[in-house]
DNA sequence: TAAAAAAAATGATTTATGTCATTTTTGGTG
DNA sequence: CACCAAAAATGACATAAATCATTTTTTTTA
């Protein structure tokens, strides 16, 4: 009943950089001459909310984290992997500032588009703008998925939502090096590190999942569905 | 240092439709041809999630609730008044269903405009296309807002937020008939009923407002703020 | 205007989850 | 390899806010 996109709080965001398909050949050409492609190591600030966005950040390797935080407390708002735009709401001219902060998870690299060179090829080609409107909307789709699943799901439920995503979408396999700490989970699952250690332990005492090292492996799959769905 | 927007729960769009300046004559012809006029009583659905979304909507009066909705429970993701549009994560055309319903909070009235139309036209106008990026953008910068809010402030907060928001948004005055009950500032604030009820006597009995039959003053202006910047 | 229904109010109780303090384990490094 | 620091684990405790049950007030409507 159109609910689907309601079911996972994990907003690991899919929409790829199609969109250049769209450009012309000197419009590609001016993007490449407006673009320097830079490395991030693991932990390094990508983009710092507040700070002027100088640039859309098109990520080509990596896996990142995007946040919000005021001076004392912190909201993962989505993780992006490689292939995504980042910095899009910035284009709004009169709010040319990144609305949030981006953190490599893992060691990546970015290529940086002039925002001006982005804005003024948006206003001259049509295809392209409704493009960036459908990743604008996607996004905004998956926002609403992830503030409802925070607000309505309970622990459990959301914790099981992120290893699932991780697995489903990131990893691409039931068994997969979980990177990221007890700490990172929890930021992501929007709980404390002691409640994502108690209830790994609990999906471990239970044998939904098993835990090797750094290797997680889903075992009872429709039983974490379950709680994901609502547990 | 940016966090500006941040500060506030209640997700009230500012976005007004002046994006219709943009367009010629003949767009702006096309789209009369193909708009109707609706009214909507207090409490009538204007669009209901899951459903086919043939239209974007203008609201030309009135005030609305977006939320969204599980078999058992709803999340309001914002309150709109006249002047603005719905149905823009629609135009995405892999999902042109409404992610979201909407519901009159009180006698309102919308012109909703073919969404293949308004599709037509955005391919082939780019300052509309970017006009209507904005919106998005503001848009999804204004959830993020909420969304930490709802996150990291606590109920006295997150319902301060709304008074304050009501009063400054909505009916621009420190003093206005609250037409809303206890149950929907619940669902606004997400928070129980019961817990509006609990805070709404104390804003009373400390003198930060006070309440005349349907009408609610701010008196503490200054202290409700200092409670919604984080109380 | 009385009856019925809805909304608001109140108090007692429960509960999920956070916080804090401490210990154990792991992993990196000189 | 031993040491140190970070991460993970564990248990006790605190607490914000939900839930439930009941009463009072307000609003609707017949």
């Amino acid at each position: 009943m159109g609910n689907n996109f309601l079911h996972n709080s994990c907003t690991v965001s899919q929409t790829q950089t199609k969109c250049f398909d769209l450009l012309s050949a000197e419009e590609m050409q001016e993007v490449e001459e407006n673009l320097v492609e830079v490395s991030y190591k693991k932990g390094e600030t990508i983009a710092k909310q507040g700070s002027f966005a100088a640039y859309i950040i098109c990520l080509s390797k990596g896996l990142v984290r995007i946040y919000i935080e005021n001076f004392k407390e912190t909201l993962i708002l989505k993780i992006l992997s490689a292939g995504n735009l980042i910095g899009l709401p910035s284009l709004f001219e009169e709010n040319s500032v990144f609305p949030y902060s981006v953190i490599a998870y893992e060691d990546s690299s970015a290529k940086l588009i002039d925002i001006n060179v982005f804005r003024k090829i948006i206003k001259n080609n049509a295809k392209f703008a409704f493009k960036i409107i459908e990743i604008l909307s996607a996004n905004t789709i998956q926002l609403y998925g992830r503030f409802f699943c925070f607000e309505k799901k309970q622990s459990y439920g959301r914790l099981a939502d992120i290893i699932l995503c991780l697995s489903g979408f990131i990893y691409k396999s039931e068994k997969f090096d979980l990177l990221l700490s007890r700490k990172e989970l929890a930021e992501l699952a929007g709980m404390s590190t002691e409640s994502v250690i108690r209830i790994m332990k609990k999906f471990k005492d239970e044998g939904l999942i098993s835990e090797n090292g750094k290797t997680v492996t889903i075992i009872k799959y429709d039983l974490l569905s379950k709680i994901s769905q609502h547990g």
